[in-house]
DNA sequence: ATTATGTGTCATTTA
DNA sequence: TCTAAATGACACATA
């Protein structure tokens, strides 16, 4: 089950990073984006979300450092001051340890922390003077009292090990309490009795192959659930530091050798059961994660700074704007054409410059364009009203509405509100430099002339805006109030649907940018998630490794003070304590050595 | 001359 | 079935 989680584990950040591999594949285009000044934008955004950060993160501190000197006064619920504290493993105590430390000035005496559990047995058993030991402490030897239960002794026959001495069995039994430790001794108790065969008396209540930890006999069944429960942040920080691809012993091995520990105690030793597989594997796993970090410089597009865009600007030109406006200044500010759509979403604006294009065929394709092209007919007086909304051509046509003509001038306003946008800087550009500015919308333009013209030579009656713009039912409307013939109908359609795609076209353009800018604002979000990730996995690391460093310590203590029937003490390397799921400890005899002897036999403590 | 980009258009699919 | 919308692909103009 717990490698499941651990495979789990590895398979999300896998994904994540296949995911995040993804998105700065979609991010290699983002230049079309105006893609420098995207980055500028999202650096000064990033330069100041860093200084809030930095300012968030002070004020943090400063407090911290404040409710460090003060002390909680549990009748009051005030903080008074109070000298800091002294020993040197609380200056560098993790997060973990902090609530061990909460929960040791609790005394509650239903749960030791590990510190507390340091601070018994050196108190108890002055033996050696660890680094963990050095927490000071008032006094529990309560926890130590002699009163305590027996303990089984479910194979006393066994020789040649020895039942601990009852206060060392106390010690023994807070050590195992701790749930961290249980949960570590869980998952390698169940490897090491299949491996095997010592007499280990399984408890009939425990069928889960999730071995619950009983300790020895004298705990009660509120101590022995309360002791089960292992907490959240310790699993994950277990789970996320197995590495599935490093033999389990080499790391022991390596972690040992680092904490200085006997070496042969350490190669196959009971830090085996204690330190599983993990630590060491801390950088690997973090630079799966990290290698595209530098190059993943994500632009934060600022979706919000653009202006909006209306859909709809084409009925802004009603017939009294448009003739306002052509007859001011036709060739510059005009929106782009029919649609007037395209105008704000192109980032260089496009206003139409025609005039000079009206007459001319401009690359055209169209067979139906082809014959009109060679005979462009003058626009005669019904022309001038009809093509004045957005013909705008050079020969300064008289503007006239044909709404006004086919009698639905209220009928476009009403549907189509008006939102005309012009860009002010635009349009002084234009009316200064029409010709230089206008040059990158010359090529709509000329798009736009074409069905004009086209319109114009078949002596269609309707405008082109109409003819794209209107819905179906006036336009079918419109078309039945005149007689039109096969090329005009052609011509008709062919307008409509143009018309209808080029402002579809526009709106999927808008869409597929707006769909990358999403991208790359969840880019973002993404690695700021993982950095949080990163920096979380660290400190359970760190968490993990002070972890084991005092349970090695605490385990030699414990070993170094069992005797045998002659007092003499046992070889760390020819002995091993293990706990079965009852809670039952062993004094374990090598594997190695209890071979020469001719068959594996362990006893109970 | 080449390349990148923007735009319109067509064909096709989808709603 | 028809229509509009959506979209990929292409051509063209421009910087």
């Amino acid at each position: 089950m717990e490698m499941e989680v651990v495979h789990s584990s590895q398979q999300d950040m896998d994904l994540i990073d296949i995911l995040w591999k993804q998105d700065i594949d979609l991010g290699a285009r983002r230049e079309v984006f105006d893609y420098n000044h995207r980055q500028k934008e999202n650096e000064l955004q990033r330069q100041r979300e860093m200084e809030e950060e930095k300012r968030l993160h002070l004020l943090r501190e400063q407090e911290k450092a404040l409710l460090a000197q003060l002390q909680l006064d549990e009748e009051t619920g005030e903080y008074i001051p109070c000298p800091p504290p002294s020993a040197p493993l609380q200056s560098a105590v993790t997060p973990l340890e902090v609530t061990q430390n909460v929960r040791f000035t609790e005394e509650n005496g239903d749960s030791m922390s590990f510190d507390e559990c340091l601070q018994l047995l050196a108190e108890t058993f002055p033996v050696e003077e660890t680094e963990n030991t050095s927490v000071s402490s008032s006094s529990n030897n309560i926890m130590m009292s002699p009163e305590q239960p027996a303990l089984p002794s479910a194979s006393l026959s066994l020789p040649p090990p020895q039942r601990m001495s009852p206060d060392l069995e106390q010690a023994w039994m807070e050590l195992l309490s701790l749930p961290e430790l249980q949960q570590c001794l869980n998952m390698q108790m169940e490897e090491t009795l299949e491996k095997t065969t010592y007499p280990v008396s399984s408890s009939p209540e425990v069928p889960n192959p999730n071995f619950t930890f009983h300790p020895v006999t004298s705990l009660s069944d509120a101590e022995t659930n309360t002791v089960n429960v292992c907490p959240a942040e310790f699993m994950n920080t277990f789970d996320g530091s197995v590495n599935n691809t490093v033999p389990p012993d080499n790391l022991s091995q390596v972690d040992v050798k680092a904490s200085q520990l006997n070496a042969n105690f350490a190669a196959e030793g009971f830090c085996d059961i204690f330190y599983p597989n993990t630590i060491l594997e801390e950088s690997s796993g973090q630079q799966g994660l990290e290698e595209n970090e530098s190059d993943t410089t994500s632009v934060i597009s600022d979706i919000t700074n653009k202006p909006s865009f209306t859909t709809m600007d084409l009925y802004s030109l009603s017939p009294g704007d448009a003739f306002d406006r052509d007859k001011h200044n036709m060739t510059d500010e005009m929106p782009d054409s029919d649609s007037g759509i395209s105008t704000n979403t192109s980032p260089n604006g496009c206003s139409p410059g025609k005039s000079v294009y009206e007459d001319g065929p401009f690359g055209y394709s169209d067979s139906e364009m082809e014959e009109m092209d060679h005979n462009p007919g003058s626009p005669g007086s019904e022309y001038s009203e009809m093509f004045s909304l957005n013909f705008q051509p050079d020969d300064l046509q008289t503007a006239i509405s044909v709404s006004a003509l086919i009698g639905q001038p209220a009928q476009l306003q009403e549907k189509k509100p008006k939102q005309h946008k012009i860009d002010p800087a635009e349009e002084s550009g234009h009316k200064n430099a029409p010709f230089t500015k206008d040059k990158r919308k010359k090529f709509s333009d000329v798009r736009l002339s074409r069905d004009e013209a086209k319109a114009k030579s078949l002596k269609i009656p309707f405008t082109v805006d109409m003819i794209i713009n209107l819905p179906v039912d006036d336009f079918n409307e419109m078309m039945s109030k005149h007689q039109l013939n096969e090329a005009q109908l052609a011509l008709v359609r062919d307008i409509r649907r143009r018309g209808k795609n080029k402002v579809a076209a526009q709106n999927c353009r808008k869409r597929k940018m707006e769909n990358i800018v999403g991208l790359e604002s969840e880019l973002d979000t993404l690695k700021d998630e993982k950095e949080r990730l990163l920096s979380e996995k660290n400190q359970n690391t760190t968490n993990l490794r002070e972890m084991k460093k005092q349970l090695n310590s605490l385990y030699l203590e414990v070993f170094g003070m069992l005797r045998d029937e002659k007092g003499n003490s046992y070889s760390p390397s020819d002995y091993s304590l293990q706990q079965s799921t009852d809670g039952t400890i062993f004094l374990v005899p090598r594997i190695k050595k209890t071979l020469k002897r001719g068959g594996n036999r362990a006893s109970p403590l």
